[in-house]
This record gives structure tokens, C-alpha cells and sequence, in this order.
DNA sequence: GGAGTTACTTTACACAATGTCAAGTGGAAA
DNA sequence: TTTCCACTTGACATTGTGTAAAGTAACTCC
């Protein structure tokens, strides 16, 4: 952060995050990198002590551009538990495929680096947030199935609006965006609303 | 398979096991293989071609073992839909601890190797095959649930019982084993069983 | 305008892990 | 006794990460 001029740190990130999103999170070297935002490698080193590193601020920097922070924070504003459910799987569900390239990648590097899964169980507990949020709201409003607890409603539809699980029923399953989008709703009132009013 | 003395593929492909249980796929080399069990690094190369081919090996070898196929197929013999949906639910969710360490050493070998990932798509096409076979029979009793047509239902169901799913849950949530499987049987009948008994 | 600073390049190398190669060994079978 | 088999030993190629050090071009400050 310190070292550097802040535009080739734009210029790796930019490379980084492209490369990533193409590849899906896989097979792309430091080297890649480095080639593609027209930087030699060291350069990036200079910038990025470890891939890791690498990885976590392109993380942050796809964040800071797409404004993650505010989509989902608009769930809030809705007025009731289910608005607030939809509101909150359509938010969290359509910004998933913006970053799963790079969330494969961190993923992956959080197998073997502590740094790599600080940053994705952080990023996992703003969905967790979120999803509790919604809970409390229906659980508040008596509307919570009384099959689960908030907290065990939470774990339910953060597993359910999980990367490995958008992963599993969009691309080996074949369902599109939209589909993944309105099934999970479906899902989630079946599972947490009571009286279940469907789709 | 075709070179070796069975005795030492065997050692070979216990010390897999044991090691990638024990460190749940993480971290596990060659080497370490070769040490666990006794004989050179050169003897596992000889044995298996590469660490893909060993990781193969060693999931086809615990599925023998711990004979897999009869455990699945056991689900089969129950009378009701909702009966074979819990009896598969148990038969594979308590079959995924058993093979956690040595899943995700595959499953990480999958995003580069395509052997691996073969072998893991076709484990997970026998789990979609129980799935499938527990939702048919539930709607040939008229108890889907409408939202879901089979597919659907299949490939729900199949995602509630990845492993990565169960990861989540039992790891990152605290879940009990036993827990997990209970409450993935509500789950499930919430999703899947029109009139929705609950627990 | 010369000295120093900054940001980067170039080149070289250390290290870990997979995988290859070839010569050697020890025991069992012919 | 020779031959073969299964394995060992040791050397090496390859790939990717990360480190180290010298060089360069532009810019800044007196």
C-alpha cells in the first residue's frame, strides 16, 4: 500500500481481476498478471508481497468499484421480513457471479493461507449479517417456521446463497441466473417462513 | 495397476488415506505418502503415474472398503418416498465425514486436473442418481411438492448434500454430525414434500 | 545543473513440489 | 547361476512463488 504509484496498483488489480473473471479463478500466474497489466513482473511484487496479498486487494478493489456494501445494505429498507428476504438473495445472488472468478481463486488460497481465509470468512459473515438480518425480521414478525431457530435459519440461507452452492446449480446444473434468483426465494420461504405461502 | 506387488499399492494407498483424513486434504505430499508407508518416493510413482492417479485410486479404494454402493443401495428397499428420502439422507450424509479429507484433496485436484475431476463428477452423479430416485418416488405418490418438478428437485436436494454444503454446516456452523443429518431431513421434506409434515 | 529519490526493469537465484531417468540391489524363480 | 522383478538411490528437469541486487529513466530539490 505503501510503495508505488497508486495507478500501476490499478493497473495489477485491473489485470488481476480480468484475468481471474476469464479463467474462472483458475491457472493464472503471477507472471499472467504482471503481462497483462503491461508491468514486469517484480513489479507486482513491489506492490503485492504474495499472491495472497494479491488476490485479497483485488477482493477489496472489485468491492470498492461494484459497491458491495451499499446493494446489500439496501435490503434493510424494506418494510417486511419477506421483502427483506427477497431483497437480500436477489442483492447477495446477483453479486455472485460478478465475483466468482475471484472468489474460486480465494477460495482455493484459503486451503493453504490463514490471510486468504480471514479475508473470505470475513466476507462470509457480511452475508451471514445479512441473512441473520432477514431472520430476525421474520422471527420478529411471528412469521419464522418454527422448525428452526434464527440462528439455525441464518446457517441455512448463508449455505444456501453460498458460492459452492450458486456454483453447483448454476454451472453443473444448468439453471440461469434468473432461475438460481427466484428458485432460491422459493427455497428460502419454504424453509423459513411460516405457513409456507410458496411461490 | 498393472506393475507392483498388490501388498505395497496397498500400504500405498492406506498411508493416502490415512494422511489426507488426518489432514483433511491439506498439505499431504508425495513424499509424505512414500514416508507413511514405508517406501520410496520413486515406489508410489511406480504404482501411480501421478498424485491425480493416486488420489483416484485411493477414493475408488475407501468406497471398496467401506462399500459405498451397498450403503446407497440400501435406501432403496424403503417403502414410502419419505421414508427412502431419510434413508438416503443418512446413507450419504453420514458416508461424507468418511471421506472428507480424501473429497477435498480431489475436489482441489479437480479445478486442474481432469481425471480427478471425472472421478469426482461421477461420485457426485451417483448421489444425484439416490437423489433422484427418492424425489421420483415421492412424486409418483403425489407428494411433491408443486413449486418443484423432479429435476429441480434432484438438483436441490443433491446441493443440500454436497459436500461442501455439509462442510459449512458441520465446520464452519459447529453442526453436529447427527444434527446435520436430522436437520437436513426437515429440510428436505420442507422443500420437497407438498403439505410439509415439518419435523 | 548536479545529487538524490522514486518507481520500475532486468537478471539471477533460492526453494518446494511434481514428475522423469537410469543405474544399482537383493531375493526368488528358472 | 542367471535372469527377472520390485523396489531403492540419487540426479535432474520443470514450474511457480518469492528474494536479491544492480541498473535506468524521470522527477525533485537545492
Amino acid at each position: 500500500m505503501s510503495s508505488g504509484n497508486p495507478k500501476t496498483r490499478k493497473k495489477i488489480l485491473h489485470a488481476s481481476w480480468q484475468l481471474l473473471e476469464a479463467a474462472q479463478g483458475r491457472e493464472v500466474r503471477m507472471s499472467d498478471i504482471a503481462r497483462n497489466a503491461g508491468v514486469s513482473r517484480q513489479a507486482v511484487y513491489l506492490h503485492f508481497p504474495t499472491r495472497s496479498d494479491l488476490l485479497i486487494a483485488t477482493t477489496h478493489h472489485i468491492d470498492e468499484v461494484k459497491n458491495v456494501d451499499a446493494r446489500l445494505a439496501k435490503s434493510r429498507s424494506a418494510a417486511t421480513g419477506m421483502e427483506r428476504l427477497s431483497a437480500f438473495i436477489e442483492a447477495w445472488g446477483n453479486y455472485i457471479p460478478e465475483i466468482y472468478g475471484v472468489a474460486k481463486a480465494l477460495i482455493a488460497m484459503s486451503e493453504t493461507d490463514d490471510a486468504a481465509k480471514l479475508t473470505w470468512d470475513d466476507r462470509m459473515q457480511a452475508v451471514r449479517h445479512g441473512c441473520r438480518a432477514a431472520v430476525e425480521t421474520l422471527e420478529k414478525e411471528g412469521q419464522l417456521a418454527s422448525q428452526h431457530s434464527v440462528t439455525q435459519g441464518t446457517d441455512i440461507l448463508s449455505a444456501l446463497l453460498s458460492v459452492q452452492t450458486w456454483e453447483y446449480l448454476t454451472i453443473n446444473c444448468g439453471w440461469s441466473q434468473q432461475f438460481y434468483i427466484e428458485k432460491t426465494k422459493v427455497l428460502a420461504r419454504q424453509i423459513l417462513v411460516s405457513g409456507n405461502p410458496g411461490s
